[in-house]
RNA sequence: GGGCGAAUAGCUCAGUUGGACAGAGCGCUCGCCUCACACGCGAGAGGUCACAGGUUCGACCCCUGUUUCGCCCACCA
């Protein structure tokens, strides 16, 4: 068959693209029902958000989720990935306010209409961006699943969760302290504050007792809040409680009259034992209030900057009125002093501004029933966590959960489906707007102005997008989905919100097995992101190496739940791999249709025959497995040495690959594989049959190609959901395939193709080549030059070499010939390698002085090793104890030790007979 | 303040159940454009497995403690 030549170099930028489109016309990634009885495999595509571009995050746990994916649909399971992308509320508000007032506008003058209709115009831009990403990379989503946060599907399931939990009871609204986002401008839930320890100072104030007869002293890291405080706390049971608690004081600065109260709060230890209160602007300070019946005045406006109750501070920002409050507070003789002191300040995880506490009206949902479900989920199994240790950060987070705050004071999102009427105030959760209040019939209602988390949207994806909550057959069908891959830093956002929303709504666990999947970080440890400019953009990365390099490099340098540092640099290691693969392929496939083998091999034509041939062994089987026609007659007979260890090795490589996928270890099953096919079938396979592949001997040339070939062949299966874009193309080149290698069966072993004996002699001559190359390299023998070897038959087993191993020996250690000898020859180089004594007669070149004391040196080894293997077997602990295959494995080595010796020994002797 | 993780070659990391000699990639040194591949081939140097104890016949691996780094959680003003 006419093909067209192969490239010397392998060229993805050429091979990648076309294929992205051919998956999409062959429909390979939408699920096929199983024929084989095993289960639907489904993943949920972690949602990106749409503000951007992926980066090297998304990358690696979108491609393992794409590696498993892929292996499960080789494995012939239905197997659908669902996409989708996330409207990311304050994220995207956020760009598309930045965008705005890049061209000039105001995004509060706009108006909520115009914003939103902005970020959806900004959504589409980015969506698209984004998905071409996603297919560039070659991940086999389904596309006709696809789904959006915000889309009317997703909102139908959105509101049906609202008005549930509302109608439990589960969804409150009230007045509390949350964190509040000076910069956006809205409040954001408990697991978006991050706590960063830094530097600050802590100031002794001094509030005077309201009838003048001296003070108290407290501590505050915030002298700001002094404008909202509303009493002085103590322990009850400090010595000074007695006395004091009950008195008035008389607030510095505004002079207001607060009392000393007693609550147990309070750490007598700490600071002066004294604490101001100030109930909206710190948690604590809310409850003491609360506690206590006092009032909550917010001094702090919106926007971080002191409102009117500031008095003279009015309309300055928060940390500059900390500062004249501390001038004040000096000029008034009421500061005692300023120490520094290590605080964790909580920060906005977006936009890392401080986090204001704040008193405001926000909906909550009530977690504690939601989580009790969860975390018995995981305590019995019905969700496990890989590597198993997140299971305990789950559980520590569900088992002492807070309540949930949902609502946000944005554009962007879900808005709350909830309509209060303006005549008496009775609100109601609804999926429309009713047409007058059900309570006083009044037609005015209004739409709460507030949006939902977007976390209140994504935690209902494992099922809101298979159409909930109608029954479809979707969600009958992948609910509960199989595997979720994702970063650990959303365990608490989401991961544990999921299992939460489907036990309460489905009744079912979302998925079964979680695989937390490291940080990527850039070369010095440092989070990639856009501000610090080190994300590299995975378009240019694809662009210079290929999407294939970078997702083989990406899957095999990130161990599971391990952080992973990146490096541009790594995706060579992928790159190289598939040029490897590439030139492989070359070789193997232009031989064999320049032998004429393809047409030989009965591979010509499309069509494979029929499915294989039941009871095949071996190779036949092999063969089935991959051509779905039978095996030629008369090759397997004609197999040599090399031929039966690289048969081995394989079936092998596809036992540990098949495994490390099965337990989820996709760094290890790339490993394997590349091990496999580099250092193996490459290295040592390939290089053997060379002389067999030109070979006029119709016989062996043809074994050898077959071999060759149906591993190739193998291995490009074994490939497939690594490098997807490699494996089809080598697949569409491959004669006798058919097919997409993408939708053909993931290779099963093939037990008969074991072969412990070839193994055992192929590592021998291995062995045997590699010591002869170091000598030879060691003593700067020309490359090109070949150079005769002699050896002598094993002394113990009497067995020489073969002619297959004669022939191998001479073509990996570049020996002119290779003779059996019974005696030490003048002037050779002696290696002595398991049972085989080799001389390698290199004349001038042996210097039998040194020689002499070379072998003396290994000698010395030898005892060494023979001595404290004595000691070892000697110790009674050690036969007594350890188990008979350990001890039984130690006597063989020390007769393998002795043996060493006395050769080595009698070596010495001869080039002291023979020498100078 | 609690919890978790890491510490192995110059760098980044494997080492799954304790069983001889410690593994990879990159980098480095030497030699090779050998008719698949210089994105390559062959050879080599390089490690007190953080430290100190312990358990064991035997420890990189298990236990205890220490040190350093990182992360998460937590209402100490």
């Amino acid at each position: 068959m006419d093909r067209a030549p192969i490239d010397k170099a392998y060229d993805p930028a050429q091979v990648e693209p076309p294929w992205v489109a051919r998956w999409q016309e062959s429909r390979a990634f939408a699920p096929v029902p199983s024929t084989n009885g095993l289960p639907p495999y489904v993943v949920l595509l972690p949602p990106p958000n749409v503000t951007g571009v992926l980066h090297m995050g998304h990358v690696l746990a979108n491609t393992l989720q794409d590696v498993f994916v892929r292996y499960a649909r080789m494995q012939g399971r239905e197997t659908v990935w669902w996409p989708g992308t996330d409207h990311a509320g304050i994220a995207t508000q956020k760009v598309v306010e930045k965008n705005l007032r890049q061209e000039g506008i105001d995004p509060a003058a706009l108006g909520r209409e115009a914003f939103v209709e902005r970020c959806w115009e900004w959504k589409a831009k980015s969506h698209a961006h984004i998905v071409q990403q996603m297919q560039r990379l070659g991940w086999s989503l389904d596309w006709d699943r696809e789904y959006f946060t915000l889309d009317e599907r997703m909102s139908r399931a959105v509101v049906e969760v609202f008005i549930r939990l509302h109608a439990k009871g589960l969804i409150y609204k009230g007045a509390y302290i949350t964190n509040w986002c000076p910069a956006c401008r809205t409040a954001i839930s408990d697991e978006e504050v991050e706590h960063v320890e830094q530097q600050g100072k802590i100031w002794t104030l001094r509030y005077p007792f309201a009838d003048g007869s001296g003070f108290v002293r407290v501590a505050t890291t915030r002298p700001e809040t002094i404008l909202g405080d509303v009493a002085v706390a103590i322990h009850p049971e400090d010595p000074r409680a007695s006395e004091l608690v009950g008195r008035m004081l008389r607030l510095p600065i505004l002079g207001r009259e607060i009392p000393v109260i007693a609550d147990t709060y309070v750490d007598p230890a700490f600071g002066t034992g004294m604490v101001k209160i100030t109930p909206a602007h710190d948690p604590n300070d809310f409850h003491v209030g609360k506690r206590h019946g006092l009032e909550s005045p917010v001094v702090i406006d919106p926007a971080g900057v002191m409102n009117a109750l500031a008095g003279p501070f009015a309309g300055l920002d928060r940390f500059k009125a900390r500062a004249r409050v501390v001038e004040r507070l000096e000029a008034d003789g009421l500061l005692e002093k300023v120490e520094a002191h290590t605080l964790a300040i909580g920060r906005h995880d977006r936009c890392e501004t401080v986090i204001e506490p704040y008193l405001s009206q926000q909906w909550f949902v009530r977690m504690k029933p939601l989580a009790e479900p969860a975390v018995r989920a995981a305590e019995d199994g019905r969700v496990t966590f890989y590597p198993e240790r997140w299971r305990n950060v789950y559980l520590h987070w569900t088992r002492n959960i807070q309540d949930w705050c949902i609502s946000r004071q944005l554009w962007w999102g879900h808005r709350i489906p909830v309509y209060e009427c303006v005549a008496c105030q009775h609100a109601v959760a609804a999926h429309a707007a009713p047409p007058q209040c059900e309570k006083c019939g009044d037609a005015r209602l209004q739409q709460d102005e507030s949006v939902l988390d977007t976390w209140f949207s994504s935690w209902l994806c494992p099922f809101s997008p298979m159409g909930w909550p109608e029954e479809t057959a979707d969600l009958n069908r992948f609910h509960p989905t199989t595997l979720l891959v994702t970063g650990y830093e959303i365990i608490f956002f989401w991961v544990a919100r999921m299992i939460m929303a489907s036990l309460e709504f489905m009744g079912d666990v979302p998925f079964s097995q979680v695989l937390l999947n490291g940080i990527v970080r850039d070369a010095k440890g440092r989070k990639l992101s856009k501000s610090l400019g080190n994300s590299p953009d995975p378009l240019d990365l694809i662009a210079n190496c290929g999407a294939d390099a970078v997702r083989f490099s990406t899957v095999m340098l990130s161990p599971p739940g391990q952080d992973t540092y990146f490096d541009a640099k790594n995706v060579e290691t992928g790159q190289h791999f598939a040029n490897k693969i590439w030139n492989a392929a070359r070789l193997v496939l232009t031989s064999a249709s320049t032998h004429g083998f393809v047409a030989e091999l009965g591979l010509e034509g499309d069509a494979p025959v029929t499915p294989p041939a039941a009871g095949a062994e071996g190779l036949a089987a092999l063969w089935a497995e991959s051509f779905g026609r039978p095996l030629p007659a008369g090759i397997e007979t004609d197999l040599r040495l090399e031929d039966r260890w690289i048969l081995h090795r394989y079936t092998e490589a596809v036992t540990t690959m098949r495994r490390n996928l099965d337990s989820l270890r996709a760094n290890d099953a790339a490993s394997d594989l590349y091990h496999f096919f580099w250092d193996e079938y490459c290295a040592w396979y390939l290089e053997s049959i060379k002389p067999r592949l030109q070979s006029a001997d119709r016989a062996t040339a043809r074994s050898a190609h077959a071999v060759a070939f149906v591993l190739l062949s193998s291995a490009t299966k074994l490939l497939a959901p690594l490098m997807p874009f490699l494996a089809e193309e080598l697949w569409s080149r491959i004669p006798g395939t058919a097919g997409l290698v993408i939708t053909s069966r993931f290779p099963r072993e093939i037990a008969a193709l074991r072969d412990a004996a070839s193994v055992d002699r192929f590592a021998l001559m291995i062995e045997a080549a590699s010591a002869i190359r170091t000598v030879r390299s060691e003593r700067n023998v020309p490359p090109g030059k070949k150079a005769p070897a002699l050896v002598q038959k094993d002394t113990r087993s009497g067995a020489g070499l073969s002619v297959e191993e004669t022939e191998l020996l001479k073509l990996h250690a570049k020996l002119e010939s290779v003779e059996p000898t019974a005696v030490r020859p003048d002037n050779a180089i002696s290696l002595l390698v398991r049972d085989l004594q080799i001389y390698l007669p290199l004349g001038g070149l042996v210097d039998l002085g040194a020689e002499r004391d070379r072998l003396q040196r290994e000698l010395d080894k030898a005892e060494r090793d023979l001595a404290a293997l004595d000691g070892k077997l000697a110790k009674p602990g050690f036969v007594d104890k350890a188990p008979a295959a350990v001890v039984d494995g130690e006597r063989a080595r020390r007769v393998d030790l002795a043996d060493r010796c006395d050769r080595l020994r009698s070596e010495i002797a001869d080039i002291a007979g023979k020498g100078p």
